[in-house]
DNA sequence: TAAATTTGCGTAACTGGTTACGTAATTAAT
DNA sequence: ATTAATTACGTAACCAGTTACGCAAATTTA
């Protein structure tokens, strides 16, 4: 258990797992106590058979909770054993209608005596613990139900990423990084244009000059990310958001979300109405993000770059 | 959950290995989510070797809590993947000496991160529930630890027949009853002897009108055990307990214990000082129960019983 | 009424663990 | 110095579940 504690809670599933087995390995010893000849793994089959005298397989799987192959595999064993029957269904020649055969009833009987006192032991445990498991199962399987596990550890996953990553105005010292991020990714999916070498080669004169803005993303005090919003001179739009680059490196740590999520801000700031931007639909990633932030899909307009085939925008009012 | 409510608390077992599953499914999802190229189920090798540097196969296996064929299993596939290396030791060439290799410490980094936000999520969890689900489980191990579930089961089914088993004295008309018992043991594992006719036929004269005793014990109104004390004209002993009989019925639900343990009570309150037996070895239950009321072994005296092949005294004092 | 879809369920293959077993190396006992 | 017992560990077979798949019957749709 040293292992356990030290390890922390990531290990509730493989400590739930040995408490599993604790609880199960003396099933079938206890089975033998009542000179019940029957394994364990068949019990919520019969039980479920007890309940209701007859049942298909599917409804037993679905009452029991398992997939329908391992119930048709516990039905064929108890079979052998002669402890229950199997119909064929008149009026629907797919169902197989399962019940308790005479001897499943004899059986089921002999039971009735075992499950009290196992009632009466686990109750025992129960009582002599502060702690209710029972309860505890219950509440975790409805917040589990509510948000997975998965959910919860992406949450947790992003706010940690988000404190990591701080969004800064570009400065000059960064020219070098928002022109390797952006070759990298261009060249990587298509080839450099003659438009690129006009914004990378110059950030200063090309963008930031004509009043537009370049944000820059830091993880862990690295720039890692770029992003520029390049001003329009077309009478709709007021910006396109363009030359965005993630590093590898910084690759699902939130990094693109945050830094066009400020860069959103920051032409909203300016007072701009409607940003543009051009994208290719096998940046899959990329496209998601844009959806995401509220981008829609707008038909062709003129464009500069071949590598173009979708265009969209956002409406900031 | 209908199933399980309704079922009561015997179905923990089944709804432990639900909630396990629950937890544990997303967990390969939650590697990807990472990047880590990396199956669930190697995580606690993994994480045992971040800790010691090196470590057996089983080492690895006891510190995790697995069989070591299944670490065997778990090493030779990460042994394909790279993340680890062997080494034979050099000094005991049965020894297969595991670490980390340059790769698997590289991932290993990786995992801090996701153990982070795991844990976190876990956390998270914990605070929403009521009930704390960590502690309940550590207080189970520590409960079954002491006292399996099989030895509670057992005690339960104990008190359980205890309470319907009676203990009476016996009446002419049991007489049917203590031969017929008698009968089919006796001649089940040996041949009825001249000395058994003689008290079976006749235990009123035999028996009781010599100073001796017999029990009926009925289980649900019903008379499925007998046991009679003989009284003996030998200076040693005051009487000699004989002709217990359970019926097959009653097997296994403490009838005989009870039967002899009041056939005891009932010789020291007629001032008894030492009861004897005879028996024969291959009837080890029964043995066995002798042996657990407190009688001793003696050497040989002279019996008129063929299949008597141990003797046996209990001293009352 | 024919075609497409859905449903019931059996079989096969996989999964993550186990126990059983065999063998080689080491240690203990005579 | 043998012999016996123990230990390390790999392989094989099993176990209780799963998913994947396919077939046939029933139901829905066109």
């Amino acid at each position: 258990m040293g292992f356990f504690d030290e390890i922390g809670k990531v290990a509730i599933g493989s400590r739930l797992r040995m408490l599993t087995d604790k609880v199960t390995e003396d099933a079938a010893q206890i089975y033998k106590l009542y000179h019940i000849d029957m394994q364990p793994k068949w019990f919520p089959v019969f039980y479920a058979l007890t309940r209701q005298r007859e049942k298909t397989i599917t409804e037993l799987a679905k009452a029991i909770g398992h997939s329908h192959p391992s119930v048709s595999k516990i039905i064929s064993e108890m079979l052998k054993k002669g402890y229950v029957k199997e119909n064929k269904d008149k009026t629907d020649g797919r169902r197989n209608v399962i019940s308790l055969s005479k001897k499943g009833m004899k059986i089921s009987a002999a039971l009735e005596d075992q499950l009290i006192d196992v009632n009466a032991a686990i109750e025992e445990i129960s009582a002599q613990a502060q702690h209710k498991l029972w309860e505890a199962i219950g509440e975790w399987e409805f917040l589990l139900e509510q948000k997975s596990l998965l959910r919860r550890v992406t949450e947790k996953k992003k706010e940690r990423d988000g404190a990591n990553v701080e969004i800064i105005d570009y400065k000059s010292e960064h020219q070098e990084v928002f022109r390797s991020l952006n070759v990298e990714w261009i060249s990587k999916y298509f080839t450099m244009e003659e438009s690129d070498y006009k914004a990378l080669d110059d950030p200063q004169g090309y963008i930031l000059d004509n009043g537009g803005f370049i944000l820059v993303a830091l993880y862990g005090g690295e720039a890692l990310g770029v992003c520029a919003l390049i001003k329009m001179n077309d009478g709709e739009y007021d910006f396109e958001l363009a030359k965005m680059a993630v590093s590898p490196k910084a690759q699902g740590k939130n990094v693109g979300f945050l830094l066009a999520k400020a860069i959103i801000e920051k032409a909203k700031s300016l007072g701009a109405a409607k940003i543009y931007l051009e994208s290719n639909t096998i940046l899959k990633p990329a496209i998601n993000l844009y959806h995401k932030l509220g981008f829609q899909k707008v038909p062709g307009k003129p464009t500069p770059y071949a590598r173009c085939n979708i265009q969209m925008e956002l409406n900031l009012n």
